[in-house]
DNA sequence: GTGGTATTGTTAATTAATTAACATTGGTGT
DNA sequence: ACACCAATGTTAATTAATTAACAATACCAC
């Protein structure tokens, strides 16, 4: 189904925010209630909605249950989609701990890191390979996944191996941009960006 | 000045392209060679310069150094700017990481955290304060940006703390959106959305 | 010097994303 | 039963963002 990319992250954030409600026990929601939820319009909940083909029981609302499987089938993958950290420092070791005792398509099968410390070692839920496996173990797992935490010295290599062994997407939160090949999806986000945008606003704000 | 977020962004990938052109002895770059880094197009590169009304030595490119004073001038405040980070954590300390050693307008001078094993210790080049004291500490050091990175949960309670004390933007990382008045301004990012965007795009690209 | 060329700044056109508008629908209260 | 209402699905309009087009400019080679 093809999809604006800013559609999929909606929907990503529409079925963690129906889970949260799940928990509440709320198992109907209004197109209003969770547009609102997310700072959007309801209007963008709707059309968004449409897009994937999915229709509510009028006047109830959407039940939540059904919606967050039938976002599922729009996308997940059908069977399961294994990912790997390359370097698990702070960041790494953050993105790691999400993953821990979630049951989802993704699967975080492994993490890769240089230090002796480090390998060979379960960290926050995962084991860490050394670096010099990377071939063997993404091969040997299958790894589609790649999520980019080494410092961004060596975040172009890295993304070159990464490549090499089999990944069709990679999440690059380094510093520094990197370039592949077009048939590999790359996603990058720098968190200073948002903390300068922030501060930008702030000050603009404040004038 | 009033700008698009999205020019903002961008603003601010710019000059750390640029400062990484300085590193590598570089010191005239064509929007071209700029767009290329971070994958956009030359024309987005000349229109975001336009907007700020810098104009370059012609048929020599951008002068680097110049540029990176032009983009300050616009997006950093004139005085420094405080930051705290609430809750440092995994993904606490990795964003504290960020700021040890660098000198810019944005000045990191707290961490807040519950853990008595943290608090009252330097943490990633931080003191972490206990997180009763926020308020004494964010009025006395005149903190006015605050980052988030405190389990989902407790998101709300703090975003409020905060506000109340004085921050005029928020860096929420956490899960679930937060709510502010509309004088603060909010980023959120979630690095959920990112992974679920690439694996859906993994996975069309793979049909 | 002059012609050719590469690169810019800027306006206009295009494309993408969001929002508004509204007919449709099925439930609710009387 | 029937009129009303709240909420949806969808088309059309609007707004935002990106890209194309191109005249203007300064350098370089000759
Ligand atoms: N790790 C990820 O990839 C990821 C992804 C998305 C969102 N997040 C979110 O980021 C946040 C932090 O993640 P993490 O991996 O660093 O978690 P973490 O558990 O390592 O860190 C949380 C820190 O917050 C502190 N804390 C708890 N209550 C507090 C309070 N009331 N005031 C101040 N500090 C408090 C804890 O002591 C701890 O040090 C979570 O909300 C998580 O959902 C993380
Ligand atoms: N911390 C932030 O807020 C922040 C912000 C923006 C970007 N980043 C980027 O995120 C990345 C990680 O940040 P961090 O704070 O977790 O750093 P960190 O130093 O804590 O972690 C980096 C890890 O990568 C490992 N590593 C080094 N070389 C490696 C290699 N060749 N192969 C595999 N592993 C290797 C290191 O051993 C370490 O464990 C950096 O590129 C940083 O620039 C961080």
């Amino acid at each position: 189904m093809k999809l604006p990319g800013k559609t999929v992250e909606r929907l990503s954030e529409y079925r963690r925010t129906l889970m949260g409600c799940l928990g509440e026990k709320k198992n109907f929601i209004f197109s209003h209630d969770l547009a609102a939820r997310l700072h959007i319009t309801a209007v963008q909940v709707r059309r968004d909605l449409m897009l994937i083909g999915y229709s509510s029981v009028q006047r109830k609302g959407y039940d939540v249950k059904e919606l967050i499987e039938k976002i599922g089938t729009v996308i997940d993958s059908d069977d399961s989609m294994n990912v790997a950290i390359i370097g698990i420092g702070n960041l790494g070791r953050a993105v790691a701990g999400y993953f821990k005792g979630k049951r989802s398509k993704l699967n975080l099968v492994a993490s890769f890191d240089t230090d002796p410390q480090k390998i060979n070692k379960v960290i926050s839920g995962v084991k860490c390979y050394p670096h010099n496996d990377m071939e063997k173990i993404m091969k040997d797992l299958n790894i589609r996944i790649a999520i980019i935490t080494v410092p961004p010295d060596y975040a172009k290599d890295i993304a070159e191996e990464a490549v090499r062994f089999g990944v069709k997407g990679i999440l690059n939160f380094t510093t520094i941009p990197l370039n592949v090949p077009s048939w590999v999806f790359l996603e990058e986000y720098d968190m200073i960006t948002s903390i300068e945008k922030v501060a930008f606003f702030v000050k603009e704000n404040m004038i």
